[in-house]
DNA sequence: GCGACAG
DNA sequence: ATCTTGTCGC
């Protein structure tokens, strides 16, 4: 997977946002995914223990919509940038680039643990990461960064538009009767009607979609193992 | 100045 | 993000 917006991760606050503001403007939410095939997602996620900056990334591909696990992959390294709201994937991307950059089987679509759009100047991790690999990318969070929604049904597959400065930027989806919604935002290459309904297809069970709850459990199995050293 | 704040 | 204890429900 190539590389073209390619910008250093050793900036300040200042920096990122001007990068975020720059990026942004190549975002593209026309993007069809071809539907006459299976397809490969991939799902991403970081871990990593209170005051120690060792992160743990791994990376879990699936068949879709089957949701057979078809591949994982792993890296450790030094967190370069702190957790700060809004600037999560200066944080969180150099690891999970690592991995994607070595994954000989690349996904058709990627599943992020955080938002797509739905951020404070429409380019949140998953919005980044897309970009980054060109690859369309879903924002499925499991709380709200910014906007508000209307209340919904208490049944799965409801849903409410996410409202952010008078524009729909995701969708409050519930994708398990009674408990919370996920907050789904597009990333890139993608359309919010189509990652809605990956999302939905992606949780047959639980709140959490298939492809990131296996990755989270994966992250934190990895974490335990060579969490201290 | 105050409150909000993905992971 | 991670940690902890208890509780509710299928």
């Amino acid at each position: 997977m190539e590389i073209y917006h390619k910008h250093s991760w050793k900036v300040s606050t200042e920096e990122a946002k001007r990068i975020q503001l720059e990026l942004k403007s190549h975002l593209d939410f026309h993007f069809k995914i071809d539907p006459s095939r299976n397809q490969i997602i991939a799902a991403a996620d970081i871990s990593y223990n209170r005051n120690d900056d060792n992160l743990f990334a791994v990376v879990v591909l699936l068949s879709y919509p089957d949701l057979d696990v078809i591949g994982e992959y792993t890296h450790r390294c030094k967190a370069q940038f702190p957790y700060i709201p809004g600037f999560l994937s200066f944080r969180e991307i150099p690891p999970l680039l690592e991995i994607f950059n070595n994954i000989q089987n690349p996904p058709n679509i990627i599943l992020c643990d955080g938002q797509g759009i739905a951020h404070p100047r429409g380019f949140g991790l998953a919005s980044h990461l897309g970009l980054l690999l060109e690859t369309p990318a879903i924002g499925c969070a499991k709380s709200l960064l910014v906007g508000d929604y209307q209340n919904l049904a208490s049944s799965k597959g409801s849903t409410s538009p996410l409202k952010y400065q008078n524009r729909t930027v995701g969708m409050a989806i519930r994708t398990r009767e009674g408990v919370k919604p996920v907050f789904v935002s597009v990333g890139h290459k993608i359309r919010l009607q189509e990652a809605v309904k990956i999302v939905l297809r992606c949780s047959p069970k639980y709140r959490i979609p298939a492809p990131l709850r296996i990755s989270h459990r994966k992250v934190n199995d990895l974490r335990k193992i060579f969490g201290r050293d």
